[in-house]
DNA sequence: TTAAAAGTTTAGACAAAGCTAAATAATCTT
DNA sequence: AAGATTATTTAGCTTTGTCTAAACTTTTAA
Protein backbone atom coordinates (compact mmCIF):
# COMPACT_ATOMS: atom_id res chain seq x y z
CA UNK A 1 0.00 0.00 0.00
CA UNK A 2 1.37 3.37 -1.16
CA UNK A 3 1.18 6.62 1.07
CA UNK A 4 -1.89 7.85 -1.30
CA UNK A 5 -3.66 4.22 -1.23
CA UNK A 6 -3.47 4.39 2.29
CA UNK A 7 -4.78 7.64 2.78
CA UNK A 8 -7.69 6.56 0.67
CA UNK A 9 -8.68 3.70 2.62
CA UNK A 10 -8.66 5.59 5.48
CA UNK A 11 -10.91 8.35 3.91
CA UNK A 12 -13.51 5.77 2.92
CA UNK A 13 -12.97 4.33 6.54
CA UNK A 14 -14.14 7.41 8.34
CA UNK A 15 -16.85 8.01 5.94
CA UNK A 16 -18.30 4.79 5.98
CA UNK A 17 -18.81 4.99 9.65
CA UNK A 18 -20.13 8.37 9.42
CA UNK A 19 -22.93 7.03 7.37
CA UNK A 20 -22.99 3.69 6.77
CA UNK A 21 -23.94 3.42 3.32
CA UNK A 22 -21.59 2.91 0.16
CA UNK A 23 -19.14 6.45 -0.10
CA UNK A 24 -19.83 8.08 -3.06
CA UNK A 25 -16.88 9.66 -5.44
CA UNK A 26 -17.69 13.15 -4.52
CA UNK A 27 -18.01 12.49 -1.02
CA UNK A 28 -14.64 10.79 -1.20
CA UNK A 29 -13.02 14.18 -3.46
CA UNK A 30 -14.35 16.49 -0.69
CA UNK A 31 -12.75 14.35 2.13
CA UNK A 32 -9.27 13.84 0.54
CA UNK A 33 -9.77 17.64 -1.11
CA UNK A 34 -8.97 16.15 -4.60
CA UNK A 35 -11.31 15.98 -8.03
CA UNK A 36 -13.81 13.61 -8.78
CA UNK A 37 -11.97 12.14 -11.87
CA UNK A 38 -8.78 11.29 -9.62
CA UNK A 39 -11.08 9.30 -6.87
CA UNK A 40 -12.53 7.66 -9.78
CA UNK A 41 -8.84 6.39 -11.21
CA UNK A 42 -7.91 5.33 -7.24
CA UNK A 43 -10.74 3.60 -6.57
CA UNK A 44 -10.38 1.48 -9.76
CA UNK A 45 -6.91 1.18 -8.43
CA UNK A 46 -8.03 -0.08 -4.79
CA UNK A 47 -10.66 -2.40 -6.24
CA UNK A 48 -8.14 -4.33 -8.54
CA UNK A 49 -6.21 -4.70 -5.29
CA UNK A 50 -9.79 -6.33 -3.61
CA UNK A 51 -9.49 -3.20 -0.85
CA UNK A 52 -12.56 -1.99 -1.91
CA UNK A 53 -15.79 -3.30 -4.03
CA UNK A 54 -16.91 -0.91 -6.58
CA UNK A 55 -19.50 -0.80 -8.97
CA UNK A 56 -19.49 2.16 -11.59
CA UNK A 57 -21.78 5.23 -10.55
CA UNK A 58 -22.74 3.37 -7.28
CA UNK A 59 -20.28 4.41 -4.54
CA UNK A 60 -17.56 2.21 -2.88
CA UNK A 61 -17.23 -0.13 0.38
CA UNK A 62 -14.31 -1.75 1.72
CA UNK A 63 -13.45 -5.05 1.64
CA UNK A 64 -12.40 -6.64 4.94
CA UNK A 65 -8.81 -6.48 3.88
CA UNK A 66 -9.26 -3.07 2.95
CA UNK A 67 -10.49 -2.13 6.45
CA UNK A 68 -8.40 -4.05 8.25
CA UNK A 69 -5.58 -1.81 6.94
CA UNK A 70 -7.45 1.00 7.46
CA UNK A 71 -7.73 0.34 11.21
CA UNK A 72 -3.58 -0.12 10.94
CA UNK A 73 -3.32 3.13 10.29
CA UNK A 74 -5.70 4.57 12.04
CA UNK A 75 -4.02 2.62 15.30
CA UNK A 76 -0.70 4.10 14.11
CA UNK A 77 -2.00 7.51 13.94
CA UNK A 78 -3.52 7.48 17.10
CA UNK A 79 -1.14 5.87 19.07
CA UNK A 80 1.20 8.69 17.60
CA UNK A 81 -1.09 11.20 18.81
CA UNK A 82 -0.83 10.04 22.20
CA UNK A 83 3.32 9.79 22.15
CA UNK A 84 3.12 13.40 20.89
CA UNK A 85 1.09 13.98 23.58
CA UNK A 86 2.22 12.25 26.44
CA UNK A 87 5.81 12.26 25.89
CA UNK A 88 6.89 15.25 24.29
CA UNK A 89 4.01 17.65 25.45
CA UNK A 90 2.48 18.59 22.20
CA UNK A 91 -0.92 20.22 22.89
CA UNK A 92 -3.64 18.19 21.02
CA UNK A 93 -4.58 20.52 18.76
CA UNK A 94 -0.61 20.21 17.47
CA UNK A 95 -0.73 16.17 17.27
CA UNK A 96 -2.77 15.28 14.68
CA UNK A 97 -0.84 17.02 11.64
CA UNK A 98 2.52 15.21 12.46
CA UNK A 99 0.71 11.90 12.99
CA UNK A 100 -0.46 12.12 9.36
CA UNK A 101 2.96 11.45 8.22
CA UNK A 102 3.81 9.34 10.95
CA UNK A 103 0.85 7.21 10.46
CA UNK A 104 2.41 5.75 7.26
CA UNK A 105 5.70 4.55 8.45
CA UNK A 106 5.62 0.88 7.93
CA UNK A 107 7.27 -1.69 10.41
CA UNK A 108 4.59 -3.83 13.19
CA UNK A 109 7.31 -4.13 15.89
CA UNK A 110 7.45 -0.31 15.53
CA UNK A 111 3.43 0.03 16.58
CA UNK A 112 3.53 -2.36 18.35
CA UNK A 113 6.53 -1.33 20.75
CA UNK A 114 5.08 1.91 20.60
CA UNK A 115 1.85 0.94 21.83
CA UNK A 116 3.57 -1.21 24.86
CA UNK A 117 5.38 1.85 25.93
CA UNK A 118 2.69 4.01 25.76
CA UNK A 119 1.22 1.43 28.34
CA UNK A 120 -1.65 0.19 26.21
CA UNK A 121 -3.96 3.29 25.94
CA UNK A 122 -7.42 2.68 25.16
CA UNK A 123 -7.65 6.42 23.83
CA UNK A 124 -6.37 9.44 21.76
CA UNK A 125 -6.24 12.45 22.78
CA UNK A 126 -9.54 13.37 21.26
CA UNK A 127 -11.41 10.97 23.01
CA UNK A 128 -11.53 8.47 19.74
CA UNK A 129 -10.29 4.73 20.24
CA UNK A 130 -7.40 3.10 19.89
CA UNK A 131 -7.44 -0.28 18.10
CA UNK A 132 -5.23 -3.21 19.98
CA UNK A 133 -2.51 -5.28 17.50
CA UNK A 134 -5.80 -7.14 16.29
CA UNK A 135 -7.59 -4.22 15.32
CA UNK A 136 -9.62 -5.08 17.77
CA UNK A 137 -11.64 -1.62 20.04
CA UNK A 138 -14.45 -0.92 21.80
CA UNK A 139 -16.78 1.76 20.45
CA UNK A 140 -17.52 4.20 22.71
CA UNK A 141 -20.80 5.45 24.06
CA UNK A 142 -21.21 8.78 23.48
CA UNK A 143 -23.82 11.67 23.30
CA UNK A 144 -23.33 15.00 21.41
CA UNK A 145 -23.70 17.90 23.50
CA UNK A 146 -26.46 18.93 20.76
CA UNK A 147 -28.71 15.35 21.96
CA UNK A 148 -28.04 16.09 25.88
CA UNK A 149 -30.76 16.56 28.35
CA UNK A 150 -31.03 19.74 30.08
CA UNK A 151 -30.57 19.42 34.03
CA UNK A 152 -27.89 16.50 33.59
CA UNK A 153 -24.72 16.18 34.37
CA UNK A 154 -22.42 14.70 32.31
CA UNK A 155 -18.28 14.21 31.42
CA UNK A 156 -16.71 15.46 28.01
CA UNK A 157 -15.02 12.46 26.62
CA UNK A 158 -14.33 13.21 22.92
CA UNK A 159 -14.41 15.88 20.32
CA UNK A 160 -16.11 15.43 16.54
CA UNK A 161 -14.21 18.05 14.85
CA UNK A 162 -10.36 17.96 15.93
CA UNK A 163 -9.16 20.71 14.18
CA UNK A 164 -7.02 23.28 15.78
CA UNK A 165 -9.36 26.21 15.63
CA UNK A 166 -12.04 23.93 17.44
CA UNK A 167 -9.70 22.73 19.96
CA UNK A 168 -8.23 26.02 20.29
CA UNK A 169 -12.20 27.57 21.28
CA UNK A 170 -12.23 24.63 23.75
CA UNK A 171 -8.96 25.55 25.47
CA UNK A 172 -9.40 28.98 25.69
CA UNK A 173 -13.05 28.35 27.54
CA UNK A 174 -11.25 25.67 29.68
CA UNK A 175 -13.33 22.37 28.55
CA UNK A 176 -10.98 19.41 28.11
CA UNK A 177 -11.73 15.56 28.27
CA UNK A 178 -12.63 14.94 31.47
CA UNK A 179 -14.33 18.41 32.57
CA UNK A 180 -17.75 17.52 33.93
CA UNK A 181 -20.74 19.95 32.79
CA UNK A 182 -24.43 20.64 33.40
CA UNK A 183 -26.63 20.93 30.87
CA UNK A 184 -28.68 24.34 32.16
CA UNK A 185 -30.76 25.52 29.01
CA UNK A 186 -31.27 24.39 25.44
CA UNK A 187 -32.29 27.47 23.03
CA UNK A 188 -34.37 25.99 20.73
CA UNK A 189 -34.01 29.85 18.72
CA UNK A 190 -30.38 28.66 17.40
CA UNK A 191 -30.21 25.13 19.37
CA UNK A 192 -27.67 26.90 21.18
CA UNK A 193 -26.72 25.73 24.42
CA UNK A 194 -25.90 27.01 28.04
CA UNK A 195 -23.80 24.91 30.32
CA UNK A 196 -22.02 25.19 33.47
CA UNK A 197 -18.87 23.50 34.68
CA UNK A 198 -16.29 24.56 37.36
CA UNK A 199 -18.98 27.05 39.16
CA UNK A 200 -18.83 29.16 35.52
CA UNK A 201 -21.81 29.25 32.83
CA UNK A 202 -20.78 29.45 29.41
CA UNK A 203 -23.22 29.68 26.00
CA UNK A 204 -21.78 27.41 23.32
CA UNK A 205 -22.80 27.55 19.79
CA UNK A 206 -24.95 24.72 17.90
CA UNK A 207 -21.85 24.10 16.46
CA UNK A 208 -20.03 23.76 19.45
CA UNK A 209 -22.66 21.61 20.86
CA UNK A 210 -22.48 19.11 17.63
CA UNK A 211 -18.86 18.61 18.00
CA UNK A 212 -18.67 17.95 21.81
CA UNK A 213 -18.83 13.92 23.06
CA UNK A 214 -20.57 13.68 26.23
CA UNK A 215 -21.10 10.62 28.73
CA UNK A 216 -23.64 10.86 31.43
CA UNK A 217 -21.72 11.38 34.84
CA UNK B 1 12.24 18.75 -0.59
CA UNK B 2 10.68 15.71 -1.59
CA UNK B 3 11.53 12.16 -0.33
CA UNK B 4 13.91 11.27 -3.05
CA UNK B 5 15.21 15.06 -3.20
CA UNK B 6 16.64 14.34 0.74
CA UNK B 7 18.10 10.68 -0.09
CA UNK B 8 20.12 12.11 -2.69
CA UNK B 9 21.17 15.31 -0.51
CA UNK B 10 21.90 12.92 2.02
CA UNK B 11 24.02 10.37 -0.30
CA UNK B 12 26.29 13.22 -1.30
CA UNK B 13 26.42 14.43 2.12
CA UNK B 14 28.17 10.41 3.39
CA UNK B 15 30.10 10.46 0.23
CA UNK B 16 31.63 13.90 0.38
CA UNK B 17 32.65 13.02 3.80
CA UNK B 18 34.62 10.24 3.19
CA UNK B 19 36.80 11.54 -0.26
CA UNK B 20 36.66 15.01 0.02
CA UNK B 21 36.54 15.81 -3.92
CA UNK B 22 33.26 16.01 -6.20
CA UNK B 23 31.26 13.18 -6.19
CA UNK B 24 30.89 11.21 -9.32
CA UNK B 25 27.46 9.99 -11.26
CA UNK B 26 28.59 6.54 -10.73
CA UNK B 27 29.13 6.66 -6.96
CA UNK B 28 25.94 8.40 -6.51
CA UNK B 29 24.46 5.64 -8.41
CA UNK B 30 25.91 3.00 -6.53
CA UNK B 31 25.56 4.62 -3.15
CA UNK B 32 21.86 5.42 -4.26
CA UNK B 33 21.04 1.59 -5.67
CA UNK B 34 20.19 3.09 -8.94
CA UNK B 35 21.06 3.75 -12.22
CA UNK B 36 23.09 6.48 -13.22
CA UNK B 37 20.97 8.19 -16.10
CA UNK B 38 18.93 8.64 -13.16
CA UNK B 39 21.15 10.39 -10.99
CA UNK B 40 21.86 13.01 -14.08
CA UNK B 41 18.17 13.91 -13.94
CA UNK B 42 17.98 14.23 -9.89
CA UNK B 43 21.17 16.27 -9.66
CA UNK B 44 20.44 18.65 -12.39
CA UNK B 45 16.60 19.35 -10.19
CA UNK B 46 19.15 20.01 -6.94
CA UNK B 47 21.13 21.83 -9.09
CA UNK B 48 18.16 23.87 -10.26
CA UNK B 49 17.03 24.36 -6.18
CA UNK B 50 20.51 25.39 -5.66
CA UNK B 51 21.23 22.83 -3.46
CA UNK B 52 24.11 21.26 -5.50
CA UNK B 53 26.78 22.88 -7.73
CA UNK B 54 27.01 20.51 -10.61
CA UNK B 55 29.12 21.14 -13.93
CA UNK B 56 28.38 18.03 -16.31
CA UNK B 57 30.94 15.53 -16.23
CA UNK B 58 32.68 16.76 -13.04
CA UNK B 59 30.45 15.52 -10.64
CA UNK B 60 28.57 17.03 -7.64
CA UNK B 61 29.05 19.14 -4.51
CA UNK B 62 26.54 20.23 -1.84
CA UNK B 63 25.70 23.63 -1.88
CA UNK B 64 25.62 25.96 1.70
CA UNK B 65 21.64 24.61 1.50
CA UNK B 66 21.75 21.11 0.11
CA UNK B 67 24.50 20.82 3.18
CA UNK B 68 22.31 22.33 5.78
CA UNK B 69 19.40 20.31 4.97
CA UNK B 70 21.32 17.00 4.56
CA UNK B 71 22.53 17.57 7.98
CA UNK B 72 18.95 18.23 9.04
CA UNK B 73 18.19 14.58 7.96
CA UNK B 74 21.01 13.38 9.44
CA UNK B 75 20.13 14.84 12.49
CA UNK B 76 16.52 13.07 12.62
CA UNK B 77 17.47 9.83 11.07
CA UNK B 78 20.17 9.31 14.13
CA UNK B 79 17.94 11.12 16.85
CA UNK B 80 15.35 8.59 15.61
CA UNK B 81 17.93 6.04 16.04
CA UNK B 82 18.79 6.81 19.77
CA UNK B 83 14.85 6.69 20.00
CA UNK B 84 14.47 3.18 19.01
CA UNK B 85 17.30 1.81 21.01
CA UNK B 86 16.74 3.80 24.02
CA UNK B 87 13.17 4.08 24.60
CA UNK B 88 11.11 1.45 22.25
CA UNK B 89 14.11 -1.31 23.24
CA UNK B 90 15.49 -2.24 19.58
CA UNK B 91 18.45 -3.63 18.93
CA UNK B 92 21.23 -1.51 17.05
CA UNK B 93 21.04 -3.54 13.94
CA UNK B 94 17.76 -3.08 13.69
CA UNK B 95 17.34 0.77 13.93
CA UNK B 96 18.94 1.70 10.65
CA UNK B 97 15.84 0.89 8.12
CA UNK B 98 13.17 2.28 10.80
CA UNK B 99 14.63 5.37 10.79
CA UNK B 100 15.33 5.83 6.99
CA UNK B 101 11.29 6.17 7.07
CA UNK B 102 11.04 8.42 10.04
CA UNK B 103 13.93 10.75 9.01
CA UNK B 104 11.48 11.83 6.30
CA UNK B 105 8.72 13.32 8.80
CA UNK B 106 8.35 16.82 8.57
CA UNK B 107 8.23 18.77 11.70
CA UNK B 108 10.59 20.66 13.39
CA UNK B 109 9.16 20.95 16.43
CA UNK B 110 8.48 17.12 16.38
CA UNK B 111 12.47 16.50 16.26
CA UNK B 112 13.61 19.44 18.64
CA UNK B 113 11.15 17.46 21.31
CA UNK B 114 11.95 14.34 20.52
CA UNK B 115 16.05 15.55 21.07
CA UNK B 116 15.40 17.20 24.69
CA UNK B 117 12.89 14.00 25.08
CA UNK B 118 16.03 11.86 25.09
CA UNK B 119 18.52 14.54 26.81
CA UNK B 120 20.04 15.61 24.07
CA UNK B 121 22.37 12.42 23.19
CA UNK B 122 25.76 13.72 21.37
CA UNK B 123 26.09 10.07 19.66
CA UNK B 124 23.53 7.55 17.90
CA UNK B 125 24.01 3.81 18.84
CA UNK B 126 26.92 3.48 15.83
CA UNK B 127 29.07 5.79 17.24
CA UNK B 128 27.94 8.38 15.01
CA UNK B 129 27.82 12.04 16.03
CA UNK B 130 23.90 13.94 16.11
CA UNK B 131 23.89 17.20 14.92
CA UNK B 132 22.46 19.75 17.51
CA UNK B 133 19.27 22.42 16.48
CA UNK B 134 21.74 24.23 14.48
CA UNK B 135 23.85 21.94 12.51
CA UNK B 136 26.57 21.98 14.89
CA UNK B 137 28.26 18.57 16.14
CA UNK B 138 31.56 17.71 17.47
CA UNK B 139 34.06 15.29 14.55
CA UNK B 140 34.45 12.64 16.80
CA UNK B 141 38.37 11.54 16.87
CA UNK B 142 38.56 7.71 16.02
CA UNK B 143 41.06 5.11 14.52
CA UNK B 144 40.38 1.91 12.59
CA UNK B 145 41.44 -1.09 14.20
CA UNK B 146 44.12 -1.53 10.85
CA UNK B 147 45.35 1.38 11.88
CA UNK B 148 45.73 0.41 15.70
CA UNK B 149 49.62 0.15 17.18
CA UNK B 150 50.15 -3.85 18.54
CA UNK B 151 50.36 -3.82 22.23
CA UNK B 152 48.28 -0.84 22.91
CA UNK B 153 44.81 -0.99 24.44
CA UNK B 154 41.76 1.10 23.14
CA UNK B 155 37.70 1.63 23.23
CA UNK B 156 35.09 0.39 20.71
CA UNK B 157 33.84 3.59 19.37
CA UNK B 158 32.02 3.18 16.44
CA UNK B 159 31.32 1.25 13.47
CA UNK B 160 31.74 1.75 9.45
CA UNK B 161 29.75 -0.23 7.98
CA UNK B 162 26.61 -0.70 10.37
CA UNK B 163 24.69 -3.18 8.36
CA UNK B 164 22.83 -5.87 10.38
CA UNK B 165 25.26 -8.46 9.30
CA UNK B 166 28.32 -6.97 10.67
CA UNK B 167 26.01 -5.41 13.67
CA UNK B 168 25.02 -9.11 14.40
CA UNK B 169 28.67 -10.45 14.13
CA UNK B 170 29.78 -7.94 16.87
CA UNK B 171 26.84 -9.00 19.25
CA UNK B 172 27.97 -12.94 18.03
CA UNK B 173 31.43 -12.40 19.56
CA UNK B 174 30.53 -9.63 22.39
CA UNK B 175 32.24 -6.45 21.10
CA UNK B 176 29.84 -3.80 21.62
CA UNK B 177 30.24 0.46 21.83
CA UNK B 178 32.23 0.70 25.14
CA UNK B 179 34.43 -2.56 24.77
CA UNK B 180 38.52 -1.95 25.53
CA UNK B 181 40.06 -4.37 23.60
CA UNK B 182 44.14 -5.04 23.57
CA UNK B 183 46.05 -5.54 20.26
CA UNK B 184 47.74 -8.71 20.61
CA UNK B 185 48.80 -9.11 17.11
CA UNK B 186 48.56 -7.81 13.30
CA UNK B 187 49.58 -10.02 10.77
CA UNK B 188 51.06 -8.60 8.13
CA UNK B 189 49.85 -11.68 6.10
CA UNK B 190 46.18 -11.26 5.51
CA UNK B 191 45.75 -8.74 7.76
CA UNK B 192 43.78 -9.92 9.96
CA UNK B 193 44.06 -9.01 13.92
CA UNK B 194 44.17 -11.08 16.87
CA UNK B 195 42.51 -8.91 19.55
CA UNK B 196 41.78 -9.45 23.42
CA UNK B 197 39.07 -8.18 25.59
CA UNK B 198 37.30 -9.76 28.75
CA UNK B 199 40.28 -12.25 28.99
CA UNK B 200 39.11 -13.54 25.55
CA UNK B 201 41.43 -13.78 22.14
CA UNK B 202 39.78 -13.04 18.92
CA UNK B 203 41.22 -12.85 15.76
CA UNK B 204 39.18 -10.66 13.31
CA UNK B 205 39.22 -10.51 9.78
CA UNK B 206 40.95 -7.06 8.06
CA UNK B 207 37.34 -6.79 6.33
CA UNK B 208 36.18 -6.13 10.29
CA UNK B 209 39.16 -4.03 11.18
CA UNK B 210 38.23 -1.99 8.95
CA UNK B 211 34.86 -1.46 9.87
CA UNK B 212 35.57 -0.91 13.73
CA UNK B 213 36.40 2.33 15.24
CA UNK B 214 38.31 3.09 18.40
CA UNK B 215 40.17 5.44 20.43
CA UNK B 216 43.16 5.09 22.50
CA UNK B 217 42.26 3.60 26.29
C1' DT C 1 -42.27 11.00 -18.63
C1' DT C 2 -39.14 13.80 -20.29
C1' DA C 3 -35.72 17.52 -19.75
C1' DA C 4 -32.57 19.72 -16.82
C1' DA C 5 -29.35 19.18 -13.08
C1' DA C 6 -26.21 16.68 -10.53
C1' DG C 7 -22.96 13.04 -10.12
C1' DT C 8 -19.55 10.07 -12.24
C1' DT C 9 -16.48 8.31 -15.58
C1' DT C 10 -13.39 8.67 -19.63
C1' DA C 11 -9.89 10.84 -22.46
C1' DG C 12 -5.89 13.23 -22.78
C1' DA C 13 -2.05 15.87 -20.25
C1' DC C 14 1.45 16.62 -16.82
C1' DA C 15 5.16 16.21 -13.18
C1' DA C 16 8.06 13.11 -10.44
C1' DA C 17 11.19 9.50 -10.46
C1' DG C 18 12.66 5.73 -12.43
C1' DC C 19 14.48 2.62 -16.64
C1' DT C 20 16.95 1.13 -21.30
C1' DA C 21 19.44 2.15 -25.23
C1' DA C 22 22.00 5.35 -27.84
C1' DA C 23 25.08 9.28 -28.12
C1' DT C 24 28.77 11.90 -26.44
C1' DA C 25 32.76 13.24 -23.47
C1' DA C 26 36.78 12.04 -20.75
C1' DT C 27 40.46 9.09 -19.74
C1' DC C 28 43.69 5.40 -20.50
C1' DT C 29 46.74 2.69 -23.49
C1' DT C 30 49.45 1.78 -26.80
C1' DA D 1 48.19 11.09 -31.12
C1' DA D 2 44.89 7.89 -32.12
C1' DG D 3 42.02 4.25 -30.68
C1' DA D 4 39.81 1.83 -27.08
C1' DT D 5 37.58 1.94 -22.80
C1' DT D 6 35.01 4.04 -19.28
C1' DA D 7 31.99 7.60 -17.54
C1' DT D 8 28.24 10.56 -18.31
C1' DT D 9 24.44 12.50 -20.58
C1' DT D 10 20.41 12.49 -23.69
C1' DA D 11 16.29 10.57 -25.72
C1' DG D 12 12.39 8.18 -25.29
C1' DC D 13 9.25 5.22 -22.25
C1' DT D 14 6.86 3.74 -17.91
C1' DT D 15 4.25 4.21 -13.54
C1' DT D 16 1.88 6.86 -9.94
C1' DG D 17 -1.12 10.27 -8.84
C1' DT D 18 -2.93 14.34 -10.19
C1' DC D 19 -5.69 17.73 -13.35
C1' DT D 20 -9.25 19.73 -17.02
C1' DA D 21 -12.61 19.08 -20.30
C1' DA D 22 -15.82 16.23 -22.40
C1' DA D 23 -18.98 12.36 -22.29
C1' DC D 24 -22.10 9.66 -20.05
C1' DT D 25 -25.44 8.00 -16.04
C1' DT D 26 -28.58 8.81 -12.54
C1' DT D 27 -31.62 11.64 -10.15
C1' DT D 28 -34.81 15.39 -9.74
C1' DA D 29 -38.54 17.87 -10.89
C1' DA D 30 -41.57 19.96 -14.10
MN1 LIG E 1 -5.86 12.89 14.21
MN1 LIG F 1 -7.18 11.91 17.18
MN1 LIG G 1 21.47 4.55 10.32
MN1 LIG H 1 23.51 5.22 12.94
Amino acid sequence: MTLAEENYLKAIYHLENQSSNEVSTNALAEEMQTKASSVTDMIKKLAEKNMVSYIPYQGVTLSKAGRAHAVKVVRKHRLWEVFLLEKLNFSWDEVHDVAEQLEHIKSEKLTDKLDEFLDFPKVDPHGDPIPDKHGNFEEIDKTSLTDAQEGQSYVCIGVHDSSSDFLKYLDANHISLGTTIEIIHKEPFDNSVKIKFNDVELVVSENVAKNLFLQEA
